[in-house]
DNA sequence: AATGCAAGTTAGTGTTATCTAAAAATACGG
DNA sequence: CCGTATTTTTAGATAACACTAACTTGCATT
């Protein structure tokens, strides 16, 4: 009954993990799978099938057995609270304590289980606020309600048009150590000069820089808008 | 092997919870009693059994069945870094998110486990290698060395002579709550007026406020240097 | 519609860290 | 120095979360 009280039930690091891999994949397709989650918490098909009971006895997921699982409105009220800590922490650790933006992924997730209110309140204020983490994903607000931005893949954008990039759509180390070499961050304005058919790698520019030359797949974690000249 | 190359071994929350409160009690008597780890920990005495032996086995402890635990080298190496990021938290969780001093503790001793090298070198930096805690207790260096400052207890110093608090005995949110409302806080400069040979109470000075009377108690948790006066 | 195989689940185990109950070692008062 | 009280340890269970191996289910393809 405090439970009810209390509101701020509390889940393991397990449970949090689970329920955070369960909202990302169900951005792309909208029941998501054992053997998927499986594959992407880097366990194995018999564990997922057993917290997913778990979860389902919580009552924050819809699970049925052998069709797949997805949020329902409490699973999906936690899977932005944890974003939301997760996303507070990268910007801090970027732009507080001046971590690269490829450094931080690990940490944010150890950081993103821990439960205080108000330490995620007074670490927002603090840090003024702030909409979208280093990555250019957008950071959920206390009532988890998301701020919006165009994040258009590169790959397929039009040519000789002045474009910004607005979010990676991968965190790994060696995609964020590749952009930074090639002087990419979030708000670089770039704009495609041409593409090779053989391979579709493209040839970019980069305001008074030397055009660079990058891969079809590289240009597809990249993500822009269009930009409005001044 | 790789544990010797890379040396960083690393250690549950439950183990680093046991070594921490060693290394607390150590401080008093120089064995910790297997009933004494049970208080402060919140157990039962067997489960500490269990772990002492566990700890025995990843060589952090001197222990022996029935006569009690103390720290080695090693598991004095491990506390002192576990309570320099305690330590680091609480003065973060302050001075930079505003937190009142009785506020903290828990959420630090969840912050403390969270286990990057990086992360506390450069919260270090960006706090400016404070070496007091907001309740007064050093914070260990990144070798472990610890600042030295006076921490005599109130309840035994001379009358009539300026003293200056320099730390508190007990981080619970009452006494913190309580001192505050007082308005003794690290540096507050006191001087004891009389006190009272019935129930040990003080009446003390402070400043240009006017007298305040504290019981025995809580003048043996508050910890004074004598005050050089300008 | 039959069937073959990938996907998913169940059953049985192990590990970590806890518990209770009971046994063993130690300490202490007379 | 003996017996009782206290402390500590052992033994056996449990809960959470993972694993492997074996068994179902559902679906694609013929």
């Amino acid at each position: 009954m405090s439970k009810i009280i209390f509101s701020q039930m509390h889940y393991t690091i397990a449970e949090e993990n689970y329920i955070k891999s369960v909202y990302h994949l169900q951005q792309h397709a909208d029941m998501v799978t054992t053997n998927h989650l499986a594959e992407v918490l880097q366990t194995q098909p018999a564990s997922v099938t057993d917290m997913l009971k778990k979860l389902l006895e919580k009552k924050l997921v819809h699970y049925e057995r052998y069709r797949g699982v997805k949020l329902n409105a409490a699973g999906r009220k936690l899977a932005l609270q944890i974003v939301r800590r997760h996303r507070l922490w990268e910007y801090f650790l970027v732009n507080t304590l001046h971590f690269g933006w490829d450094e931080v992924h690990e940490v944010a997730e150890q950081l993103e289980h821990i439960t205080s209110q108000k330490l995620i309140e007074q670490l927002d204020q603090f840090l003024g606020y702030p909409r979208f983490d280093p990555h250019g994903d957008p950071i959920p607000d206390k009532q988890g309600k998301l701020a919006y931005q165009q994040r258009l893949p590169l790959s397929s954008q039009p040519h000789q048009i002045w474009l910004e990039v607005t979010a990676v759509g991968d965190e790994s180390p060696e995609l964020l150590d590749m952009l930074t070499h090639h002087h990419i961050h979030l708000g670089t304005r770039i704009k495609i000069l041409r593409s090779f058919s053989f391979d579709g790698s493209l040839e970019l520019g980069i305001a008074d820089r030397k055009s660079i030359t990058i891969s079809k797949m590289v240009a597809k974690t990249i993500m822009v808008k269009i930009s409005v000249h001044e």
